[in-house]
DNA sequence: AGTGTCGCCTGAATGC
DNA sequence: TGCATTCAGGCGACAC
């Protein structure tokens, strides 16, 4: 599922097909995802430049020449993609909205299980919007540090693997890089976030800044084949060390399977958490 | 304010 | 084989 690298990836690849370009035409097929869309937002958009493509948390911000923003998020399951001709695409199953571009080209927005969100709002209302006003730093900029990680989770008695997934903490680390960035720490997903000492919180400040760029670089490499291909901007394979690993050995692990079971699964908050017993304390 | 739980949604995997 | 059930999870709503 998209999380921030996933999300990260996708803006990347917009930009040149995106930026710059105006919107000619817009459809939305499906006005009731689980955020209903904004009304009216088909005309709205239309005749609309776009100015810039930018990030923020898991959100695809599209920036409109009008002091506007269109935002996307993906959800579990949203992707999106470009087809040659907007006039005669013809719907798919589960599009949720179509974007025709004054080059003649396509982007449509198409999430099977409709948790994504299509959201519009003024460029000057977007720090105090409800979605974004509650939202932490950016792991990867420089406002959060070890310190500022302390101070977030201070008092907290949650456990950290569900911490590290509350955008209030930080955002952009979903299930599976909350699952990698702890086992790379060496730090266990159960602890309370609270108890997780300085030098502690320093491994994983830079386990998870580590995860994430490489998920980027990863990232990066796959959009070079999509470039090839005029694919799908939406998911690519990143190699875990954990996640959906149940069972296996961990990386350089040296002790028995048969007597350690391997990397264990077990479920916080309804989800999944993938973590080494013998290497995670 | 912090914490835990539920519901949204569909396709794939699994169970009988 | 076919139908039913389970599972996956980001985020908002809600209860306490």
């Amino acid at each position: 599922m998209p999380e921030l690298p996933e999300v990260e990836t996708v803006c990347r690849g917009l930009v040149p097909v995106l930026a710059r370009k105006t919107i000619q035409k817009a459809f939305v097929y499906t006005p009731k995802i689980r955020v209903p869309v904004p009304k009216g937002l088909a005309g709205i958009v239309e005749g609309r430049r776009v100015v810039s493509i930018s990030r923020r948390a898991k959100y695809i911000l599209i920036h409109l020449h009008d002091e506007t923003v269109l935002i996307i998020h993906l959800g579990m399951t949203g992707t999106i993609r470009f087809f040659d001709n907007h006039v005669t695409y013809k719907k798919i199953k589960h599009d949720h909205l179509l974007l025709g571009l004054d080059n003649g080209k396509a982007m449509v927005f198409n999430d099977p299980r409709r948790f994504g969100m299509i959201l519009h709002v003024k460029k000057s209302e977007l720090e105090t919007h409800a979605s974004f006003r509650h939202l932490g730093p950016e792991p990867l900029e420089k406002e959060f540090t070890p310190k500022a990680l302390q101070e977030a989770l201070r008092g907290r008695k949650t456990a950290i693997k569900i911490a590290l997934m509350d955008q209030t903490i930080v955002v952009g680390v979903g299930n599976i890089y909350a699952s990698e960035a702890l086992f790379r720490a060496g730090i266990s997903p159960l602890r309370p976030a609270g108890d997780v000492s300085l030098p502690e919180l320093k491994k994983l400040h830079a386990a998870i800044r580590a995860v994430l760029e490489e998920a980027i670089q990863s990232g990066g490499s796959t959009l070079r084949d999509y470039r090839k291909t005029d694919g799908e901007l939406g998911y690519f394979q990143h190699k875990f060390r954990v996640y959906e690993h149940e069972g296996e050995a961990c990386k350089g692990c040296k002790c028995s399977i048969n007597r350690t079971g391997g990397i264990k699964k077990i479920v916080q908050g309804g989800r999944s958490t993938y973590y080494c017993p013998r290497k995670q304390h």
